[in-house]
DNA sequence: TCTCACACCTTTGAAGTGG
DNA sequence: CCACTTCAAAGGTGTGAGA
């Protein structure tokens, strides 16, 4: 898999903005690509920061990829874990980010597994696999499941792909059979307020969610650069016509750093009251690439958001 | 550094409408 | 029935004051 970044003792407020950083990774024949890989270099530059909330936070951006190589019958698990860069708790001085003390032990045994999970390889590789439901909290006695981190810590996401029927009833994540993906521009400050002022503009530049914190209109703000890909758009989302697959039957377990969880249970406690179908992001099919096929696939496309977003996205 | 109420926004899905 | 529209509720945002 990918390499993590080095750590640093300082991080500089401003990275290259010459080239983005790969947006493929490798393991195994797996092929994997951050699909939304703009945005996150654009983000990575001025040291991305996610908000931890006691009641949960999603990141954004948030963890999008395509998929290759898989086996088109065989049956996959996908899994999501955020680890520590470093073992350091950092500090913003106003300018940029500094190590400044020991970290705090990190939590295990928290993972978001996909909620299509499990599908067939050929099923994960027809469309982007998005991990827009993931929410990151800073309560250690979070009840809902979510990934538990340390404010003021730097964390970097993992993607697990996890070979899914066998008949063994604990999946490690460290395990041999187990791809694990890595992309160091998806590497982010935990804050539980936004440190960095550009950060602040980038999220609400980006999220439709933060769309009342822009400055529209005649004045005001200088237009930045947008991104070249409409692929890296996200935060909207339309239905998408998947099967439905009993998760409750597999009994199956995971395995996290020596903490075993039924994977029944975990699928209740990040999913509750979801139903089977998934959702898939607006800019999926804002991207020319993907209409050629999906929309004459795809009976449910909703054009209603389609041509609301194109011009200020 | 962290939390909370808040205004503002998007998303969702039920209800309504017309063919 | 189906496709589409309308509308209100649910829920995702950063803010800013206060702890």
């Amino acid at each position: 898999s990918c390499g993590a970044p080095s750590p640093e003792k300082t991080v500089s407020s401003v990275k290259s903005t010459v080239d983005n950083l790969s947006a493929v990774c490798s393991c195994k024949g797996v092929r994997v690509t951050l699909d939304n890989n703009n945005m996150w270099n654009e983000f990575y530059r001025c040291n991305t920061e996610m908000i931890l909330t006691k009641q949960g936070r999603r990141m954004f951006p948030y963890c999008r990829f395509r998929i290759s190589g898989l086996e088109h019958f065989q049956r996959y698990i996908l899994v999501m874990d955020i680890n520590p860069v470093d073992n350091v708790r950092y500090k913003w001085n106003g300018q940029f980010w500094e190590a400044c003390d020991k970290a705090e032990p990190h939590i295990l045994g928290r993972v978001f597994i996909h909620p299509e999970s499990p599908s067939s390889g050929h099923y994960w590789m027809q469309q982007p696999v998005s991990f827009y439901k993931l929410k990151l909290t800073n309560n250690p006695l979070d009840p809902d499941g979510h990934i538990i981190l340390h404010s003021m810590h730097r964390y970097l996401p993992r993607l697990h792909i996890v070979p899914a029927d066998k008949t063994t009833e604990v999946i490690q994540l460290s395990g041999p059979e187990v791809m694990t993906f890595t992309f160091p521009q998806t590497e982010f400050f935990a804050v539980t307020a936004y440190q960095n002022l550009r950060i602040t503009q980038l999220k609400i530049d980006y999220n439709p969610f933060a769309k009342g914190f822009r400055e529209e209109g005649q004045c005001c703000r200088p237009s930045k650069p947008k991104l070249e890909s409409s692929s890296d758009l996200e935060g909207s989302e339309a239905k998408s016509v998947l099967s439905a697959i009993d998760l409750s039957k597999s009994g199956t377990k995971v395995n996290v750093d020596g903490v075993k969880l039924p994977l029944k249970t975990l699928k209740s406690l990040f999913h509750t009251n979801e139903p089977p179908d998934e959702l898939l992001d607006q800019e999926f099919f804002n991207n020319k690439d993907y209409d050629i096929g999906l929309m004459e696939n795809n009976p449910l496309f909703n054009t209603r958001h389609e041509t609301e977003n194109k011009s200020s996205w």
